[in-house]
DNA sequence: AGTTTATAAGACTAAATAAGTCCTATAACC
DNA sequence: GGTTATAGGACTTATTTAGTCTTATAAACT
């Protein structure tokens, strides 16, 4: 329950890679055997992080992605957003949405929302950095 | 992104509505009927949360189910586990999960575990009855 | 110039999970 | 014994997520 997209896993495991590196590109290739990604599935999370300049993309030989960001500097928010769309517990919470059978006498649009915030104000204050912290428990 | 499972928010529905019944019974029919939930999958939610005392059963003529715990004794946690098992934000949290083909190079999965603790903090913390309350936005 | 390495991006397919249905049994009450 | 209601298993459908396939573009090296 509550899965997160691979997509995030797979983009956090690319950016953790990513500050090994330092400064130094490292292709969607060499990332994927790394870590055992579909290198064509990497490549779209790479592309998606590089629209957002979370990272920068070198083409050629000797090319590939290197950070644009600290990883302090990113939060699970916004790499949630770039990666999988916005975080909407319920699909009642979704913009424009006039499916719900219920509508005024909702009783569950309010205290999904309620939740959803928390755990956007979770994902917003939680950093990429700070996942790599291992200590907490 | 992150969409809890709709049991649950049946589950929270129904829950919500049983409040507002204080100690009468109303049937799983009463109760899909006012949400326009489907019965038979109510049904299911309901006895999921009889089997571990959330609410009690009466059979026959003018039963239906009632409260068997305040709502602020319910957490979010313990609905989540009654009806969708437990939390794992990553595949690679399961017990028992030897499938990760990384292994003992992984470096996602304390970043992931660190999440989850977080977001089972959350709703450890979070009651049933704190999500009725309309205020946080 | 041509080959190689690498990113860019769209369209498509497959796999997994979640949602919902169907059916039969059991219990209480009138 | 008929009616109302819960109990629970097996099954089907729908939706979402994961992954593949294909073609194009850009830079570097020889």
């Amino acid at each position: 329950m509550l899965r997160v997209n691979k997509k995030i896993e797979y983009g956090i495991i690319a950016l953790l890679y990513l500050a090994t590196k330092e400064d130094k590109t490292a292709s969607v290739r060499e990332i994927a055997n790394s870590a055992k990604i579909p290198e064509t599935l990497l490549s779209k999370i790479m592309q998606a992080m590089k629209n957002v300049s979370m990272v920068s993309a070198v083409y050629g030989n000797q090319g590939g992605y290197k950070l644009a960001k600290d990883l302090a500097e990113i939060s699970l928010l916004d790499l949630t957003h770039t990666l999988a769309g916005p975080i909407e517990v319920a699909e009642c919470l979704q913009p424009g949405n006039d499916g719900c059978p219920v509508k005024l006498n909702c009783s569950i649009v309010k205290p999904m929302s309620v939740l959803n915030n928390k755990i956007i104000e979770l994902f917003q204050t939680t950093s990429v950095e700070a996942l790599r912290e291992r200590k907490a428990l």
